[in-house]
DNA sequence: CAGACGATTGCCT
DNA sequence: GGCAATCGTCTGT
C-alpha cells in the first residue's frame, strides 16, 4: 500500500501533523534511483508567537516560505555547513512548519534497520538542499510523503523539548513539541 | 557594513 | 564533556 500525501495533510494543526508525520515515508528521487526514510523524529515550530521558531522575527527572506500554505518544503543551511528540511503547514499567512530529525530504512544486504538520526544527516542522505526550498511536496518534484500502512500507537510516541532551541524564552524553550518513536 | 550566532555534526581529550 | 568548522541571515550602527 503506497498512497501519496497530498497537501491538505499538511493543512491542520501543527501539532497534530507533527503526530501524524511519524510513520509515514519522506522518499526522494535522485538521478534516477528512489530512496525513502519512515520518518521516527519530527519537531513542530508553530505561529508567529513561538521564539524558538525562525518566524518569530516576521517575515524575513528566508522566512517567508514558513508564510506559504501548507505542503511546501523549507530548506534552511545552518552553521555554514548543513541543511535542514521541513513541511510547512497550517494555513497561507500562518507561518509554522514540521522539522524532519530522523528516520530509519532497511538495508537489504546487510539485512538490518537502519537510522538516519538527526536533521543533517538526514538531508545528507536524502540529497535535499536548498534547491528544494519552496518546492510542493509531490513526485513531480522528486520530494514527497508516503502512507504505506504503518500504523502507530499513541503509547509508542513520545513527546520532548525540542533540541537546540535554548535561545529561547522558557514557555516556548519548553514546550513539548518533539516528537518520536520508541524503538 | 561589521559583528554575532545558529532548529548541527564530528572529532578531540 | 568541550569545541572547531564555516557562511548565510539578521541586527544594529
Amino acid at each position: 500500500m503506497r498512497k501519496t500525501l497530498s497537501c491538505d495533510f499538511f493543512d491542520r494543526p501543527t501539532l497534530v501533523v507533527a503526530r501524524a508525520m511519524l510513520g509515514k515515508y519522506l522518499v526522494r528521487k535522485y538521478r534516477g534511483k528512489t530512496i525513502s526514510l519512515m520518518i521516527t523524529e519530527v519537531e513542530a515550530y508553530d505561529g508567529p508567537l513561538d521564539r524558538a521558531s525562525h518566524a518569530s522575527h516576521g517575515r524575513t527572506p528566508r522566512t517567508k516560505i514558513m508564510f506559504d500554505p501548507a505542503g511546501r518544503f523549507y530548506v534552511y543551511f545552518t552553521y555554514g555547513m548543513h541543511w535542514l528540511v521541513n513541511i510547512v503547514t497550517g494555513p497561507e499567512d500562518y507561518p509554522a512548519a514540521v522539522l524532519i530529525r530522523a528516520g530509519k530504512y532497511y538495508d537489504a544486504e546487510k539485512r538490518e534497520l537502519v537510522l538516519v538520526n538527526g536533521p543533517a544527516r538526514l538531508t545528507k542522505f536524502l540529497k535535499i538542499t536548498g534547491a528544494q526550498n519552496g518546492k510542493i511536496a509531490r513526485k513531480k518534484t522528486e520530494l514527497w510523503f508516503e502512507y504505506r500502512g504503518v500504523r502507530i500507537n499513541r503509547r509508542n510516541i513520545i513527546a520532548s523539548k525540542r533540541i537546540g532551541v535554548d535561545y529561547a524564552s522558557p514557555i516556548w524553550r519548553n514546550k513539548l513539541c518533539r516528537f518520536y518513536l520508541t524503538t
